[in-house]
DNA sequence: GCCGTGACGGTTGAA
DNA sequence: TATTCAACCGTCACG
């Protein structure tokens, strides 16, 4: 197991053990590492091997970096951390302050809530970041999300950009073409946003529609690909409200009737609009409109371990079915289901602060074994927090003690049916999660380590 | 010393 | 099935 592990401007690779130990002992801490070979690896070319010499003679005086051997000095991937073996091939990297990163992967919730939670205290973000051993770049880019939007989750990572020319633009812009061959481009994008075809975020561009008018239309007596009296395929058109949880607005009315839709448009939830009032999990106003329809569903009575009724199995169908959305909408269904699935928790760990996130809301099946290690090594103690008070939100040491035979009992949410299904996958671990509530990120790895060594 | 920002290396998932 | 591409991530360094 190793870890680029970060002190000044450097970046090394060490072992879990050993990364854990230096974050542990924290960042002033220097000589604290175990001593063999030592490894440097420049992550960032130039500027860093520029650095290097300097971060070598600086801190803690001679630092030796401990045994690299392993399968591989290639940084790898969260991928390779499925499987029993998940604890020998998780890697991470210890930042300059001595928290634990594992790159290109986002923080976990608990460390996200815990940001906004301590802004929220009025504590500064230079504190924040030093406190949580999150860079500040991290926390700024962290609080400012959160102020854009009111969501400290991550945006969704990967996938690709929706099209914005979906057959229904492109059989408009014809439209406009036919009724009117002299119509600019520009034009045409007026009139998409005038008949509530594309909203501003969605809307092609004007050498966008020009190509559409090109390539597609070109000739208006040559049928196009997209003929009306074909069966367009079904097509988001307005993807980017859904896939990044954003309160972008929507030419959609609260109750997820179309606004202004275009004659012939459909106006199925499926077809673009994922009304705003759809409880997004990523936005607080939504975290709390899940929490108010679980109430509502009875899904949350009783105590915790009832709150995950068998029913829930379907929660994310139970919702779908309470708002407009249709089965058939590619490209907004998983994530749709995902949020739904990935970020409910039980009503008793929203926040009493102002609901940015549970931290339970970790989204496992994004993120699981990313940060699949022993929990408690993976935070270093850090100095204590919060310095007076209890936060309000995520009760430091709480003590979520997850063990394996409790994870085992949890995972009997684990629906026979759903076997091999990832989106079942996913809602059973992810009320594995809901269940214990993990509030702080050493509870989140705590809870994904068990659940990774149960062979998911 | 704090903070915003861009470069960078990385991961992810749809096409 | 493998590859490509474009989104995202957090860290780091600069100003």
């Amino acid at each position: 197991m190793k870890f680029t592990l970060g002190l000044g401007s450097r970046a090394w690779r060490v072992s879990w053990e050993q990364a854990a130990a230096a974050a542990a002992v924290g960042p002033g801490a220097g000589g604290a590492l175990g001593s063999s070979s030592l490894r440097v690896s420049c992550r960032r070319g130039p500027r860093l091997a520029r650095a290097l010499p300097l971060c070598l003679s600086g801190g803690g005086g001679a630092r030796a970096l401990p045994d690299c051997s392993g399968p591989s000095h290639r940084r790898s991937g969260a991928r390779q951390l499925a499987g029993p073996r998940a604890m020998e091939q998780t890697y991470g990297e210890v930042n300059q302050l001595g928290g634990v990163f594992v790159n290109g992967r986002p923080l976990p919730n608990a460390i996200r809530l815990r940001i906004v939670e301590l802004a929220q205290l009025g504590i500064r973000p230079c504190d924040i970041s030093r406190q949580l051993r999150v860079s500040h770049g991290c926390v700024s880019k962290i609080l400012a999300r959160y102020n854009e939007t009111g969501s400290i989750l991550p945006g969704a990572i990967g996938g690709s950009k929706p099209r914005v020319t979906t057959p229904n633009v492109v059989k408009h812009i014809r439209d406009y073409k036919q009724g009117d061959p002299g119509i600019f481009a520009w034009e045409i994008r007026d009139r998409l946003l005038a008949d509530g075809v594309c909203d501003k975020y969605n809307v092609p561009s004007v050498s966008s529609i020009s190509r559409i008018l090109r390539n597609k239309i070109g000739s208006l007596a040559q049928p196009g690909p997209y003929e009306a009296s074909k069966q367009p395929p079904p097509q988001p058109a307005l993807p980017y409200n859904h896939i990044y949880q954003y309160p972008y607005p929507s030419p959609v009315s609260p109750t997820g009737t179309k606004m202004g839709s275009h004659p012939g448009v459909p106006g199925s939830a499926g077809h673009v609009s994922i009304p705003r009032s759809w409880p997004s999990a990523h936005s607080v106003s939504n975290i709390l409109g899940i929490r108010t329809f679980m109430e509502q569903t009875g899904a949350l009575s009783g105590g915790e371990g009832a709150a995950y009724s068998p029913k829930m199995e379907d929660w994310a169908g139970v919702n779908r079915a309470a708002f407009p959305a249709s089965p058939t909408v590619n490209g907004l269904e998983k994530p749709a289901l995902e949020a739904d699935i990935k970020y409910t928790q039980s009503a008793s760990s929203l926040s009493a602060v102002g609901g940015f996130l549970p931290a339970c809301a970790y989204p496992a099946s994004n993120q699981h074994s990313v940060y699949s290690a022993p929990a408690a090594s993976y935070l270093s103690p850090g100095p204590p927090w919060p310095p007076a008070q209890g936060p309000p939100l995520a009760p430091h040491g709480a003590g979520v003690a997850v063990h394996g035979g409790e994870l085992a009992a949890a995972m009997t949410f684990k629906h026979p049916s759903r076997e091999g299904n990832p989106r079942g996958r996913h809602c059973w671990k992810s009320r594995c999660f809901a269940l214990f509530q993990p509030s702080t990120m050493e509870q989140c790895l705590l809870v994904d380590y068990h659940l990774s060594r149960a062979k998911m």
